[in-house]
DNA sequence: TTGAAAGCGCTAACAA
DNA sequence: TTGTTAGCGCTTTCAA
């Protein structure tokens, strides 16, 4: 029978217990001991003893000795969106499949913070890294190599490792098509009809831009030379300010509008707080990420889902297949049509019985 | 100047650097050096040492050690959800404030993966736990007492632990309130036209259907004994199929819904996605969840926000406390009126500069 | 004011 | 097929 005492059991005691010597119970509890040639006999008797006695490896043992530790972290700017919050969630999944244990950090865009998450990841000799909208990419690839971390970068491509990111280009140009096509069903459109918020200069933002203008050129038949990018950072803050400011300026907003992220997309909520119904009643909404409540707003919002499952898919492959040159693997996100709430993790697992 | 050899500076580099013994360089770099009387100058020599070595410790090291890893878990059902995501990312600054590593895990809402995950971050040896919103309490809570692990439950009580919940029963009480009043600007009610959608028999639900009922008798001055309450349990899916078999037996929906969290909710949206917009066209609706795109949908929708914050911040201290008697504290919700986006944790952060 | 030495729980040569 | 031994990098008595 266990032993009840709450001091944990270790291999010593399992050692005393099954007459065998630490390093055959370390062999066998490890899994490594058909390779050292343990009987199945005593293989077994360790086995059932320890089962008995509720063990379990102590991993930060396991991993100062073996010098890797079994962690995996992911840096984030913020949990509170769906986006990252699903990268999270994959994440998870993925390193789980793996045997591997996720720590999951945000660095809320702040450059500092994000140095200080990933040197304390470091000091508990996480074994890689993925690095998923950073302020600052610079100083925390810096940080890494300093320690020698493997990492890939996830969303955002980088010159020191590999990197895996949606075909922003293409994602933007497919929803730009798509909110041209719904708003010129009521009315004609003009190039100034149709304007995006949102980004900055990072590489993402840039070819999202690249992307909304090879639409609006196509489809307006000409290079559109109007001041259609209004840039605001990943700042919801921002993002209504600077809507407001078009507002003022227009006295209307603008028929078509592409956003970056849902992170810009809060801001238009809060422009939305402070104006009546009616001014947002004609829009036409494209946002790049997926949240199945703004899926669902008064106006039409089509939305670009990128495929986190499969970027980090591909991204735990790259880590494991350590590439000499880094590699940049495109991943093609989906389009959403509006009004479309998509099954998530919680489909998966069993109901609970049901009662009225 | 620092050595660029790959392998990190351990206190023996800092020791035969500085002169002085590893037990010394040890105490200045863990800070109780003023304790062990060494001498302000050794001290700065080794502290000028260890920066310009870029030394940090081995955590994992220091945790075997003084079997204390400094790590923290919160285990949460899933991410993917603004209820849960704004827990990690509370509990992460919480977590940091107090020098602590957060490891946010997810279970789930699986019994088996709830037990396994915790048994994972028990073999990290975490120095305690947080438990959100688990399908089986009990299993993990026997985890925890085997472990000898100090844990606190949140949002959800439990008994051999103290708990921070959100005042349910409150809440709910005027979250019923708020949408009975504004439903009733347009109409008379009767009390069919009120329906409770989502949850179990877990005590949140409980206390939510109490609440619930409570305001409805005090509206309609009776106990009303229709049939109100449609339990799905936290799942989007089942909520969709309780709401298409509501609606097909009465032809429409309820007037009123108070939707027990932004889980079940999601299964609106998905009975949404499959009806035309007529179909909800007048409902009013009230959330136990808040979720900034949920609050600007075609219809009313009054949200009720738990505070996050706050809740983790007594969680910490009544983990500090380690009261004798599990304690349970209730805090209180936030009701939260239509067309409103809060600010979040973006909005602390510099802004980045902006150009057009 | 400092150093020597033991040991946290585990792994991995190397012997036997 | 198994045991012995020497650490991984750190903390912590105990002595000096």
């Amino acid at each position: 029978m266990a032993d009840v005492s709450s001091k944990k059991a270790t291999i010593y005691d399992l050692s005393v217990l099954s007459g065998a010597s630490a390093s055959t119970v370390s062999a066998v509890l490890n899994g490594s001991w058909r390779k050292r040639r343990i009987s199945e006999e005593t293989a077994n008797k360790i086995l059932s003893l320890a089962k008995a006695e509720r063990y379990t490896a102590n991993l930060q043992a396991r991993g100062l000795r073996s010098s890797k530790s079994g962690l995996v972290g992911l840096l984030v700017p913020v949990y509170e969106n769906r986006f990252f919050s699903s990268m999270a969630q994959a994440f998870e999944a993925e390193a789980r499949k793996r045997g591997l244990s996720p720590m999951v950090v945000s660095g809320r865009r702040d450059p500092e913070a994000e140095r200080r998450t990933v040197e304390t990841l470091i000091a508990y000799s996480i074994d890689a890294l993925f690095i998923a909208g950073v302020a600052n990419p610079d100083g925390v690839h810096q940080v890494c190599a300093g320690a020698a971390l493997p990492h890939v970068n996830l969303d955002l491509p980088g010159k020191l490792a590999s990197s895996v990111i949606s075909d922003n280009r293409r994602g933007a140009e497919v929803l730009t098509g798509a909110i041209l096509q719904h708003a010129a069903r009521g009315a004609n459109l003009s190039p100034e009809d149709v304007v995006l918020f949102g980004g900055h200069d990072d590489h993402a933002s840039l070819e999202r831009i690249a992307g909304f203008h090879a639409a609006k050129n196509a489809y307006f038949g000409q290079e559109c030379s109007v001041e259609d990018v209004e840039k605001t950072g990943y700042s919801p803050r921002m993002t209504e300010l600077v809507l407001e400011q078009f507002f003022e300026r227009n006295g209307q907003l603008p028929r078509c509008f592409f956003i970056n992220s849902s992170i810009n997309f809060e801001g238009l909520l809060r422009f939305m707080g402070r104006h009546d119904e009616e001014t947002v009643a004609n829009i036409v909404v494209g946002c790049f990420d997926y949240d199945p409540f703004g899926s669902f707003l008064p106006f039409p919002v089509y939305m670009i889902k990128p495929d986190v499952q499969k970027m980090l898919e591909v991204g735990f492959e790259l880590l494991e297949a350590a590439p000499t040159e880094p590699l940049v693997t495109i991943i093609e996100p989906r389009l959403i049509p509006p009004r479309t709430a998509l099954a998530g993790p919680l489909d998966d697992i069993s109901e609970l019985s049901v009662s009225s």
